[in-house]
DNA sequence: GAAAAGCTGTTATCGTCGATTACATGAACA
DNA sequence: TGTTCATGTAATCGACGATAACAGCTTTTC
């Protein structure tokens, strides 16, 4: 079971990388054998890297198709994220390979992307060619999970994902309006108060105290924050992945979180 | 001149990795000399990416702010991405650390990015809140520029930089539309284009022969695309970055790209 | 002016890693 | 029974990151 080893170590392992020894030895084997079984420390993890695939597929296929492609793009975009956020390392081995190595793997993960992208096309909801489309919906995507896994101090929002998701999408499929959902009034308003919050915090009034600043820039911040938290794209018969509670649509801003 | 010679031999290097003898070789000097400079091989990497960074931040005030914020953040994501192409392995350096050093350098950037996000939105321009905007235009532009760094392969589009920016300023920003610019007649001709052409793709139908599916999906494509070669946000004014000739706006589709 | 202190650079070496060679063992087959 | 071949091991190699011990040179100090 050298490949569980190698897998089970690289989950655990704090750098991302491991060596062939440790391999061998939590495998019981020598190092001979690995070599002759994987032929390579690449071909080892290139194994490693087909494993957590098959892994990530499956996830995939769990959600089969509905009727409703558009949501189908959004969960698939959501299990992508959370598959990369529960194995950080294992993410990166498939998706930063060391700039030469291509794994197959991401050309599959490209068409099935694709043929969820054709169906949307085909009931008429693509706006950007399905070429197009699946290019910018792919390279977003994983780009988003990278900078999640790569800075995770940087980006410690968990709604981030969606809002980009939702921009991303709207701005792919017709019918889709981008992550902040506002209409006629409630819009004007949004945008007065983030301008008011943006004035504020870069040259405070001297007509206010600092305190009165201090709070009418909470208010302002809670104005223009509100609709952050509203329902978007394909708001009907929004499904939950399995493996992303924490980055579903309706998640609200409440916890720690400080877009201001 | 041990910071020069790292620089040099990581952009010539094929694997993005370098190692200290090499470095010392060519610097002429001996190991213990690089460990007393810069006390570890990271500390000397640190060191390589403060210095790339330098001339990152030097490209970046280059541009210096116009009146108009929002080509100021179009020009700034050109700008990244260009400088991630000219510099792919110093790019991966910066931005994809080791897990777990954060270059201090990146949040600087951050607050950069953040000054011209203030801008736009005291000039009430954000329809979102400036934190969420910096974090979404940041995560996206950084996540685009390194699948385009490490998969040079599977998004040889030149110009799918230029429509996921669009696509994501257009989410962030008020009175910017999204990359495909037509109006009325226009965009329901690219829609039903696009949809022809998916359909025609995925079940080619029986009364047309092969020739004559190839030709009229030809001209499917065709009128599909032809609004991604439009200039889009911020239409006025554009300013070119010294950087990116090829990432910019008004680059059209016109040589090998495949985006149907 | 000579000695002490400190910076700068060297040679030689250590431990680890990826990878390989040469060899041992045991089952399948003629 | 002897050959073959798959499977495994011990021992080893070269490259790497890192360090110890030492030598030349300038600066400071008495």
């Amino acid at each position: 079971m050298i490949l569980g080893a190698a897998s089970r170590l690289l989950a655990e392992s704090s750098t991302g990388d491991v060596s062939t020894r440790a391999v061998c030895d939590a495998a019981g084997v020598a190092q001979p054998t690995l070599y002759r079984l994987f032929g390579d420390k690449d071909g080892l993890l290139a194994a490693v890297v087909d494993a957590g695939f098959e892994r990530y597929l499956a996830s995939k296929r769990a959600l089969a198709p509905t009727g409703d492609p558009a949501a189908d793009l959004r969960d698939g975009w959501d299990n992508h994220v959370a598959f990369a956020l529960s194995s950080p390392h294992l993410y990166r081995l498939m998706f930063v390979p060391g700039l030469g190595t291509e794994p197959a793997a991401v050309k599959e993960m490209h068409t099935l992307l694709r043929r969820t992208v054709d169906r949307c096309a085909t009931a008429g909801l693509l706006r950007v060619p399905a070429g197009a489309a699946t290019q910018i919906v792919m390279s977003a995507n994983t780009g988003l999970a990278l900078s999640l896994v790569t800075h995770p101090g940087l980006f410690p929002e968990l709604s981030l994902s969606a809002l980009v998701r939702d921009i991303v999408l709207a701005g792919v499929l017709t019918g889709a309006d981008p992550a902040p959902v506002h209409s006629g009034a409630d819009e004007a308003t949004a945008i007065a108060a983030i301008t008011l919050a943006a004035i504020l915090r870069t040259a405070p009034p001297a007509a206010l105290t600092d305190g009165e600043t201090g709070l009418l820039l909470e208010w302002a911040d809670r104005l223009a924050a509100t609709h952050l938290a509203a329902p978007a794209v394909g708001a009907t018969g929004v499904r939950r992945t399995q493996l992303s509670p924490s980055t579903s649509t309706s998640h609200s801003l409440s916890q720690g979180d400080n877009l201001s």
